[in-house]
DNA sequence: ATGAAAGCGCTAACAA
DNA sequence: TTGTTAGCGCTTTCAT
């Protein structure tokens, strides 16, 4: 760990400038075979590694491609994965992973950073600085400061809607059909299970994606005629499995009839509710369907399964970094891109679908 | 996107030296308020946003940990995703998602790297560049190149067993007990079950782990009298899906009877194996007994359930990124440390136990 | 509390 | 093919 080599070392001792150095890294057919291996030579004798920041400062790109995403901790979730790692994966791992695979392909390597949420230091800036483009999850970051970066480099917004005609309309964009996942789901459960209480469970005011789901409920309800209030009926701050529990508290302790069906915003929230349930030996789907949104891997696991709204994660990370990938390579001005990625209603046993095989249904 | 604006453009439009702008950044209490906020309304209003790369060249440090690992394409992992997210998660996946958590915690950003199997520059380099250490799976970088990297920066390597000896031996290093786990998984077999005719599957020359994995078998079978080959029965490249499958052709159409057990390196190929012997009409485990090694998901959704050993992953990246903040902050001449996680026998259906809860045995 | 100036290690013209 | 020479944008003494 003494001191650290640089070109100048290598150069030195290779007998060569500084600029062979480089073109040997660089563009290694540029340089004379017998000088390449004088040099390679050289470097590897001095242990020497090329400096990614003074090339990135140099070149002015990093070959990095950023994520950011929210500081996810359900304290639910460190739990469960505790004696249990596989049924936790998040989103953002599936998120991750799409994009570290497309990354890939195209030869970037992919910084992820979650903002710590006691951070003093702004996340993005430090993402931002250090990579080509980056994409953000909704919500993760001030509005203005990215509107900020966003003139500086490529940033691709991840699954809250395009703030409705804000200073971010240059951003591109990849949201997933929450409205019409919800509505689907929530037809099914009035025309085919003839359901007519639905209680939903969200917290809209805070999140985009939610407001967007119960607009898809509302809708389903209207259509059929069924009452609804103007918002969820509960509203619970953080959307974990404890919270989904008080949910069914609440529902279950207040005068008159628990609702027919529990339409959870998430499915973190509905397996909550599945486990309260059962402690008050209540049913599902007999007594009450309960469905949740999402599709992570615990509905499939909890008895009985979980009917629910599966978001196509992988591909959202995919499309992100294609989208980063097109901006950096081809057309830096085009028009600003937003996709909508389709979502699939899985049914399952909580609302009364047989317990046979997954059945699902695509929409766009 | 026109042009990117620097200290020197906030400096002169708030009227101070690049110094102080510098320091309203780094160190914001060491500059009068008033000045402060002068210089950070000219970056708002020129959308000023530090670069890491400049950062890190002058301070030496860039807030980045690192993770390579291998270009992880199983081709039957990419068509199970395509429909069914959730099972594919892999390995790799889970050592992000523990190394990125407690990166976090320690206030760094992951790089995330996979080797592209043509990619004719090195992706340690790449990676080494723009990190202040990093993780390396094991077979994924050539040892040589590592070595010389190491001397400049804390390296730990994961899941490969040290390599004997070696020019290695100054890196920190993570496994986990392979040999331990499939021992324990085969005494079961062997004492539990009354199994005598097991065969091994897997390909030793290729993975240190299969080797130590190979190691555990051979010790349960010869502490228990039953006859062993020197090597495993058969040896599949890639420890596929298919290649599990393959090996239950192989085995099934030569002479003599089926082994009482299928004793497969990993789960992959335990599944691929279920699948084959399904198509067979055999029965598992009344027919034959079948496990794997790693706990994949994957592995508790197929039927029968499989019986496995669960390498606890996501403390695997926990403890790298934990070592690797270690040696960057406190003792970089520390001894280098060597860890050894205890890993779980998980028994499910397929070895012929009963079908309620999982029943796990950790092990050191 | 602020400024001046010297790098950090590399790339990219431009010369030779 | 190889060398010279400017920077790239920031941090960091050392002064003031």
């Amino acid at each position: 760990m003494s001191t650290v080599p640089t070109v100048y070392d290598v150069a030195n001792r290779s007998g060569v400038s500084i600029a062979t150095v480089s073109r040997v890294y660089r563009n290694p057919d540029s340089v004379r075979a017998q000088t390449r291996e004088r040099v390679l030579e050289a470097a590897r004798e001095l242990g020497y590694v090329p400096s990614g920041n003074a090339r990135g400062l140099a070149s002015r790109t990093t070959g990095v491609l950023g994520l950011c995403f929210p500081d996810y901790s359900d304290p639910d979730a460190e739990d469960i994965d505790a004696e249990d790692d596989d049924a936790a994966m998040l989103y953002s791992d599936q998120i991750i992973r799409g994009m570290e695979r497309t990354a890939r392909r195209h030869g970037y390597a992919l910084l992820i950073a979650a903002s710590l949420k006691g951070g003093p230091e702004s996340l993005v800036a430090k993402v931002a600085g250090r990579v080509d483009g980056f994409a953000v999850m909704a919500r993760t970051v001030p509005t203005e400061e990215l509107e900020v970066i966003s003139r500086r480099q490529p940033v691709v917004m991840l699954a809250g809607p395009r703030e409705g005609g804000d200073q971010l309309d240059h951003l591109d964009h990849v949201e997933v059909a929450n409205a019409d996942g919800q509505r689907e789901l929530t037809r099914h459960l009035i025309e085919d299970h003839g359901l007519r209480r639905l209680a939903y469970i969200g917290s809209a005011e805070e999140s985009p994606d939610v407001a967007a789901r119960f607009r898809g409920f509302r809708e389903a309800c209207a259509a059929a005629d069924v009452e609804t209030d103007h918002g969820p009926v509960l509203r619970m701050p953080m959307m974990t499995q404890a919270d989904g529990a008080s949910a069914v508290d609440v529902l279950a302790d207040r005068d008159g009839p628990l609702p027919e069906a529990l339409v959870f915003a998430n499915d973190q929230m509905a397996v909550g509710a599945l486990h309260a349930l059962q402690r008050r030996g209540l049913r599902v789907p007999e007594d009450v369907v309960v469905t949740g949104f999402d599709g992570i891997p615990l509905g499939r696991l909890v008895r009985p399964a979980l009917t629910t709204v599966r978001q196509p994660m992988l591909k959202l990370g995919e499309q992100a970094a294609e989208l980063l990938v097109q901006r950096l390579g081809g057309g830096p001005d085009r028009e600003p891109v937003s996709l909508m990625l389709p979502v699939t209603v899985v049914r399952r046993a909580s609302c009364g679908c047989g317990e046979g095989e997954d059945s699902g249904t695509q929409l766009a």
